[in-house]
DNA sequence: GCCAACGTTGGC
DNA sequence: GCCAACGTTGGC
């Protein structure tokens, strides 16, 4: 099986690309859609590449890269009574909830907003700039990475 | 902060 | 198993 590619979402005051360079790898807890949960539990590979996504902030888009270094497994803060993820459906016999483990590869020098992508030849069927696509984990084809991968690389600002 | 789009829940 | 009501996501 070849490297696989996805793109994973979070609100800035949640976690951003620096908080992941800081800690260098951190565990991706509280996602609550089946789908994604799927994603993670059963495609997830260690070495995939992850597209960072800063979402519900001005600009949303692309802020930089990881890696998946731990696939899935079972999401123990859905565990905890009184935590915010806590889900009283999933239990350590049968967990219902799954998480994954990034590292940190690259910040980009600027985020690639999310207009830049849907103006962009060959990002037109990538699911995060389809209207209306809200899932917080998605695949990512390898032709697409490579195109936000190039265009990350060259956004640097003359300094 | 608004609200459209979407996912989930729960009554029937 | 339908679907209305509700909650959430996330662009704008």
């Amino acid at each position: 099986m070849p490297r696989r590619y996805w793109l994973m979402k979070c609100e800035p005051a949640a976690y951003t690309i620096d908080d992941l360079a800081r800690d260098g790898q951190t565990s991706w807890e509280g996602v609550r859609n089946y789908q994604a949960r799927n994603f993670m539990r059963d495609e997830m590979r260690v070495d995939d590449g992850v597209l960072f996504y800063a979402s519900n902030t001005d600009p949303s888009g692309v802020t930089g890269l990881a890696t998946v270094s731990q696939p899935g497994y079972p999401d123990h803060f859905a565990w905890k009574k009184g935590h915010k993820y806590f889900s009283d459906r999933s239990t350590k016999a049968s967990p219902l909830w799954y998480m994954v483990d990034i590292a940190f590869v690259e910040r980009f020098a600027d985020t690639i907003p999310l207009a830049t992508l849907q103006a962009t030849k060959g990002l037109g069927k990538m699911m995060v700039t389809q209207k209306g696509s809200r899932l917080s984990v998605q695949p990512v084809t390898t032709a697409e990475y490579d195109i936000v991968v190039r265009l990350g690389r060259k956004t640097k600002k003359a300094d």
